[in-house]
DNA sequence: TATGAATGAGTCTTCATTCAT
DNA sequence: GATGAATGAAGACTCATTCAT
């Protein structure tokens, strides 16, 4: 599976490339909360990236690849804060709660650039979205992996050991995709977050029983 | 909260109006789901839809009502499933597990409607978007109504009973959300479906031990 | 010349089209008014003269005919009061005057229409704008006439016998294409065009003097 | 009063802006002058201009803007031609005689394209119009310093003053608005025009007079 | 490498006119 | 004669991408 994809530069040193396209990215986060990926034109970040176009366009090839750097800068995050989190634990049952409350942490703090990548799934080439998708399965089976370890080997059922990988991973996605009822149903957003991982602990519980 | 918004036309027969726009949702959708919403052209929309560009303009004012045409069809069509599938029951717990159960059904069938409306939610222009989201709150507020008549009154906590609204509501939206990697993970999305409805039946009784 | 233009329609009762085409009138004065010609659609002139499309068409060709019924009207207008004006008078100078004085008060008096044939006269189809042109031609022609007998044949000079009767007729047009800056450099619009009344009687004076 | 607009523009090149602007501006006249404003499309002007639509759209925001440089650059020359003409002169009679006839031979040479804003006024836009008016009055209050500086302070009639600048700021505009038929009744506009100046020239003695 | 002006295909939307009922 | 729905050509404007400097 190529669950990476190269987005093409003219520029050699790999440095700078690296540096300009943390300024691009930064940019396009700004710009794409603000506007959303269709209404923000590749001036508009190339303004708020400080950039001028044609200088821009020497780090990438279309406007899609930058949503494409976008979801790679994302997820990336996602990952290494999952690994962070998990670091020095040994405990299965452990890893595997410490993993899922990073992940809704880390969901919630970027919630925006979440919401997002949900939103504008869609506007990623064919090509591309064969890589988005592949990466997200891999995602899902990260914790597919760390449910396994808890579990006597025996008893596993493979079918519902998938899907609760499926809906433990995808659970704290409702923090970004319904913020807005969420605000308004609670106290805060922070309050709602709270409350959600609180559930999530005791769905583990449920889960881990049930498979 | 106006949780409905009119859609301008020129025509003035109003079975007429009906009529046509049933045809153009159709339309829309087939459009939308073969190349989402921005890259369907007006054009195209009205030559799926068997009507001229300029007849699809007498029914509607911007190509951006046309996506709110399919969203409120498609809200319709869950609210009608959904009263209809718990017509004639009385049980509180059975009606919930009822309409639980045909809101899976019903976002499963419409998979890719319901896709395309959670991709799209940000193509919608500022005060549609507020009747919108305005709307899905009223949605979720169904769900905390039918929880509440499951729960003796003195032991409600309010937060957790919200909470698992907006979770019971939430996730079967993990069917379309999700349809890529599940089809990959399980013999057939029809199989992943079956699999999540039952885990659905035993989170119900997990839900309300808790609140 | 062939100063009169027919406008085409499927009626066959004239007075019908008489009585349809005087509500077709008013009804594009107020549009035209508001709006102008060209931001004045056909059904916009259709709705506030209380016709549907199609009937409206069964009395016009084009839209342009429309401008064309409203400068007919109110060239008409004009060319009657004037005669109205003048009908008893006998002596040669008298008659200049009331004619004069008589086509300032009904310039000012309808001075939205006058300001909005001078400026839509582009507006005409090029036939029409011929006819159009010829009419204004002939109008002025009326004051030359009028002129002609106020002055002892033997010392007329007929180049400045024309020209004082193309800047008699076209004064009067200050009061609509200036009516703005009038508005705001006199006490009022009624007060400008008193004074300008004043002004061409002595004018008159002065030219009758320099022929 | 806020009697200049700034159009927008992308670029950041002042002189540059300058250079293409000029260009612009006599792509539009020829164009306007042709088929007047309305029919003339963006796409016309560009290509008279010897520009690409999207290279114009980068000198202005809307076709409006277009008719707008147009206008600011006739009365830019109205108003430096006539200040050249009266430059050097330093009795007052002999500078409002030099403005008027100058005034008059400006309005001649370029009668098209005064004919032209005249016709078109209607086609601003609302804030836009509230400029051209004010500048139009703006022009007139010239006249009336000029007319003022003639007079004996104390005997001035100031609404007669008023008056008399609106009219004599206005004549000369006969050229352009009625040159179809002058050219009908004189040996040549060249003809009409000098009669006409011939004709200013006792109207300032008259209205000098008269005040 | 950086810059920003140039490009023109592509899109939404309008509206004068027609025509079936 | 009256109605109003249907039509589609036409036009203003945008913007991703390129390229000369």
């Amino acid at each position: 599976m190529d669950t990476r994809k190269k987005v093409g530069t003219n520029i050699k040193n790999k440095d700078l490339v690296n540096r300009k396209r943390k300024q691009i990215i930064d940019g396009a986060i700004k710009a794409f909360i603000a506007k959303g990926f269709h209404k923000s034109t590749v001036k508009d970040i190339a303004n708020i990236a400080g950039l001028s176009m044609g200088t821009l366009y020497n780090y990438i090839n279309t406007k899609e690849d930058i949503l494409y750097l976008v979801y790679d800068y994302m997820t990336n995050i996602l990952t290494e804060e999952m690994e962070r989190a998990m670091s020095g634990i040994e405990d299965p049952k452990e890893r595997l709660r410490a993993a899922l409350k990073q992940n809704a942490n880390t969901i919630y703090k970027y919630q925006d650039i979440v919401r997002l990548l949900y939103r504008e799934s869609a506007s990623h080439d064919r090509s591309t979205l064969h890589t988005v998708l592949s990466r997200e399965t891999e995602y899902i089976e990260l914790f597919e992996c760390l449910l396994r370890n808890c579990i006597d080997a025996q008893h596993i059922d493979e079918d519902h050991l998938k899907l609760a990988a499926d809906i433990l991973a995808y659970m704290p996605v409702i923090l970004p995709l319904r913020s807005w009822s969420l605000k308004r149903r609670f106290a805060s957003m922070e309050n709602a977050k709270d409350l959600f991982i609180e559930h999530l602990n005791k769905e583990i519980e449920f889960i881990l029983k049930k498979i």
